[in-house]
RNA sequence: UGUCCGAUUGUGUAAUGGCAGCACAGCAGUUUUUGGUUCUGUAAGUCUAGGUUCGAAUCCUAGUCGGACAACCA
């Protein structure tokens, strides 16, 4: 793709290395230069944050090169998978901004003519029925150093093996009595074509089939097959698969099928994160958190119930880049991206979350002034709302000291201060309680001021936020931090686990108070509480109670001053 | 002590034998009725050793470090 710059001159955009292989390949002319790819998850668990890169990956990719994107259920493992899990898959893919279309795929839609394939893989040799049990073949197939010994049943007849083969369809056997396995070779120095088991028997229904099947294919058997059934071109898969190849490779050839090309690139992590389906499960089960949809969790449910947004996870994946070496990405990219998409479109709201109570001495009791305040500064468009100004409002405990360390601009005894698009107001009077705290601060305000201008001209450093003591109404914040207190999550004593990192402070739920419009604010909606940070409305939001989730914080160069 | 893969500023990612660039994070400023945003500037990198070449991050060799692989999981 060009690019042209301010100068005029064309920019090559620079391609990702799988980029580069299909310009290659378009080049070539191979399959008549046809882009499909395919997102092939198993339904046994919730999609986080690296399926998302894989997504992204896939279906823009396809995008790109006027090529198709399939979605393929890999669900070959009946104990394990369940139609929850494709549902919720179905649902995260299509939330991102994708769409399959009519390529929605199972493998299980594929059993009968993998079936068929394991028996032209027997009648031309290439596989046998072994009796082993788990254990034997585990101990015949040698370490990576050592290789392993041919098992007793390789020499079975073509007409044997068919014959076994086709029992254990019929239920003949127990599980584990039997298997197929392909015919390699046991002293490879790749583990994977030691023999590898093709099919098992396991006497369990299966979320799609019922109880029509007893054996079930193996991942690297069915996966290749599919997709060549599918027509695929590029089959883009992470690192670990990156062993598997040649046996991928090698059932396409024995079968003599439509070649796709395998190509592996390196997963995602971000620090202060896990991102293993194990771990995210053990999390939900242990109940370490409250559910896959818990917004501390890197689940795409997770990220969606925070605030993230689809744009924002998919710009994420664009920054991240796609590459074969092991990486860890920073959290604030993450951040970052949410922050850059929310600042553009959200609606800005006042909420105070440590109140303290501020009266203005120098008006009437029944003062109420209806100022305008500016919806987006970003997006006028946006337009306006009416805050209400009374006598008492509340303001941000920080917002004010006593004794203020140099370079604080909010309020402090004699000081001014700007409230947001009300008035400039000045400290007259601290209240103490008994034991010294501040508990009310009383100031004066100048009328002149309204809408927080000065047309005299005068200077106020600090513009501060503010609810009416009338008005405001009372919300629950839910504020989430980062899941672990260390950025490997693995970083940890000798005995412990990773879970001993586990942030005891990742969610803290206090009261805020909030300008009353957001009484009517509907789940799901996005906003920023200046001088705070971005929020949502949650699921547990009603009319009775507003729950609002903090997305993100805004960033904060005050907390890098005051640390000097 | 096997096979395969990888190694570029703090973190990612480009440069496809020809000026090591971009983003995030950092730092210093600018602007600002959000200590937000904007804008500007700045520091910081080719794992090591040989070789090929006029010229190497890029090609070759050796080493070092990191990762993957021994489910009837995917």
């Amino acid at each position: 793709m060009d690019n042209t710059t301010n100068n005029g001159d064309i920019e090559k955009k620079s391609l990702n290395f799988i980029e580069n292989i299909i310009e290659e390949d378009i080049r070539n002319n191979k399959n008549d230069g046809r882009v499909h790819t395919r997102f092939p998850p198993e339904p046994n668990g919730y999609l986080h944050i690296g399926h998302a890169k894989s997504i992204c990956l896939n279906f823009g990719l396809a995008k790109k090169y006027n090529g198709l994107c399939n979605l393929r259920f890999d669900d070959t493992n009946p104990a394990k998978e369940e139609v929850e899990y494709v549902d919720s898959i179905k649902e995260d893919v299509h939330w991102l901004g994708f769409d399959w279309e009519d390529r929605e795929h199972f493998a299980s839609d594929y059993f009968e003519r993998l079936y068929e394939f394991a028996v032209t893989l027997i009648k031309k040799g290439n596989a046998f029925v072994c009796d082993h049990t788990n254990e034997e073949i585990a101990n015949y197939r040698g370490t990576p150093t050592v290789a392993g010994k041919e098992s007793l049943f390789i020499n079975r007849t073509v007409e044997e093996n068919l014959d076994l083969f086709e029992r254990m369809r019929k239920g003949e056997f127990k599980d584990g009595e039997k298997v197929l396995r392909a015919r390699i070779d046991m002293s490879s120095p790749n583990m994977h074509m030691r023999d590898p088991v093709i099919y098992r028997i396991r006497h369990v229904d299966h979320h799609r089939t019922g109880n029509k099947w007893c054996i079930y294919p193996m991942y690297d058997f069915t996966h290749c097959l599919s997709d060549s059934i599918e027509g695929i071109t590029h089959s883009v898969c992470t690192l670990e698969f990156e062993v598997h190849r040649p046996l991928y490779d090698w059932f396409i050839e024995k079968l003599g099928l439509h070649h796709p090309q395998q190509i592996e690139f390196a997963r995602l992590n971000i620090n202060y994160t896990v991102m293993s389906k194990r771990r995210l499960l053990e999390l939900v089960e242990q109940k370490y958190v409250l559910g896959w949809d818990d917004p501390r969790m890197p689940t795409i449910c997770g990220l969606r119930r925070r605030g993230y947004t689809p744009e924002s996870i998919r710009n994420f994946a664009e920054k991240v880049g796609v590459a074969k070496r092991e990486n860890i990405i920073d959290l604030s990219l993450l951040e970052f991206c949410i922050r850059e998409d929310l600042n553009k479109k959200t609606q800005r709201f006042m909420g105070v979350f440590n109140p303290l109570k501020l009266v203005i001495t120098n008006c009437p009791d029944d003062f109420e002034d209806n100022l305008e305040a500016v919806n987006n500064p970003e997006d006028l468009s946006m337009g306006t709302r009416n805050v209400t100004f009374t006598k008492e409002i509340f303001i941000e405990n920080d917002d004010f000291m006593e004794n203020p360390p140099k370079k604080y601009f909010r309020l402090s005894p004699g000081n001014e201060v700007r409230l947001r698009y009300a008035y400039i107001v000045r400290c007259t009077d601290v209240i103490k309680d008994d034991k010294g705290r501040v508990v009310e601060v009383h100031c004066t305000y100048d009328p002149e001021t309204r809408g927080g201008n000065t047309p005299d001209g005068r200077k106020v450093q600090g513009t501060i936020h503010w609810v009416s003591g009338k008005y405001a109404i009372e919300a629950e914040a839910r504020l989430y931090d980062r899941l672990f207190v260390k950025e490997n999550p693995d970083d940890k004593e000798e005995g412990q686990d990773y879970k001993a990192n586990l942030n005891p402070h990742s969610l803290i739920t206090q009261k805020c108070i909030v300008e009353n419009n957001l009484k009517n604010i509907t789940h799901g909606t996005k906003f920023q509480f200046e001088r705070i940070g971005y929020f949502c409305v949650d699921k547990d939001s009603n009319k009775e109670k507003l729950v609002f989730n903090r997305t993100v914080t805004l960033k904060d160069s005050w907390s890098k001053i005051e640390k000097k």
